[in-house]
DNA sequence: TTTTGTAAATGAACACTGTTCATTATTTTT
DNA sequence: AAAAATAATGAACAGTGTTCATTTACAAAA
């Protein structure tokens, strides 16, 4: 096949079609699975021509990085008309929760994978992040204000609770509840958040 | 160099050193950073002489594996003496996050790398793991007797603690910590296992 | 002591990876 | 139609895990 013979795109245009490719590929076979090659082939095009669009490797991690974050915010968008902040926290836990068991591969990519999530915490790559967790610790603080988890920080809490959650998607992930034989990982994963959310109201 | 100049050495005591060389480079660079050639380079041996003591890289993660559960097993050895269960669970708890701050990459290594763990869950791999996980249903049983923990499932509790604990250890290993831009890690880290321990105490 | 058989170690090779870059093809502008 | 700018390529580089024919070293037999 000769080169060039590719209808000229417009920059984003290109951009969104490489991390289409890129994505299905990464919740196939994982971040280090997934090579240049593959996503390019894919999509018709050399390997070469991804670098045109993305700087290198990480810089696709980080744009679907950013993504799911903006999908995991959406998702919380019921919560603001949960009126009882420990109802909304409740919730919250059970969104996240969803979130993970339904995007399994991307909640890696998120929160578990190392990609070298470049020194210094750019604000603005995790703006949605960032946005997310200040959604639970607003929360954690009106629930203070009613009287819930008395001589707390809502710095310390709103990491254990988190904590929480997420160790169980980690383990999740990652396949170590297999050291449960004899029980369903989806059994434990909803009964665990459960028993963590009965903990958290009677405190 | 001539190849061959070596003196020949019993297998037992190459594997030992092999591992220990893998050892110091996957906790350096990370197990993907690691190359097999860089291992041998270490102990003056030749990439390929590696694959005479073990089947593939995934092998040498295995071996590290098991020796870091052992490891863990042993530094719980002190909790035998303390007879409340709820002050054992409690220690249990400290212990398991000092062996995640005091071995992060190890840590990393048994709870969150993703090494084909072979389909099927071998039993003797997981032996000193299983063992582990055996010590907290122990003591969430005598808990349960003392009158702690009511009306809940030792499965699905223990799943959770274990969950609690490995949330904190498990964003601290993958660097999720930085959202949390005004507060040192390990400092985080030590009040959210205050605060969990609190938690399950008032349970 | 020399020969022989075996075990240990090697280094080249293979197919793959992310990344760079000079070259070529296409599109746009003049 | 010619020139300038953009887009895409494919070869190349240095690296990876892994395999294997070949070479070396050592121990036992002659």
């Amino acid at each position: 096949m000769s080169p060039g013979f590719k209808t000229t795109m417009h920059r984003e245009e290109m951009r969104q079609l490489i991390l289409e490719a890129a994505k299905s590929i990464f919740l196939e076979k994982g971040f280090q699975g997934a090579s240049l090659r593959s996503i390019a082939d894919r999509i018709g095009y050399s390997a070469g021509n991804i670098y045109l669009y993305f700087k290198d490797k990480d810089e696709i991690f980080h744009a679907l990085h950013e993504e799911g974050f903006r999908r995991l915010f959406g998702m919380m968008q019921p919560l603001f008309h949960v009126s009882d902040p420990m109802e909304r926290l409740v919730a919250m836990g059970r969104v996240y929760m969803e979130f993970a068991l339904n995007n399994k591969e991307l909640y890696d990519l998120m929160f578990i994978m190392e990609a070298p999530i470049e020194s210094g915490f750019d604000k603005q790559k995790w703006e949605m992040g960032d946005r997310t967790l200040g959604l639970l610790k607003q929360i954690l603080t009106e629930c203070s204000e009613k009287g819930h988890f008395r001589d707390m920080d809502v710095e310390y809490l709103s990491f254990m609770i988190w904590s929480g959650m997420h160790g169980m998607c980690a383990l999740y992930c990652r396949g170590r509840c297999i050291v449960y034989e004899h029980t369903r990982e989806e059994e434990l994963l909803k009964q665990g958040v459960e028993y963590f959310i009965r903990m958290i109201r009677s405190f």
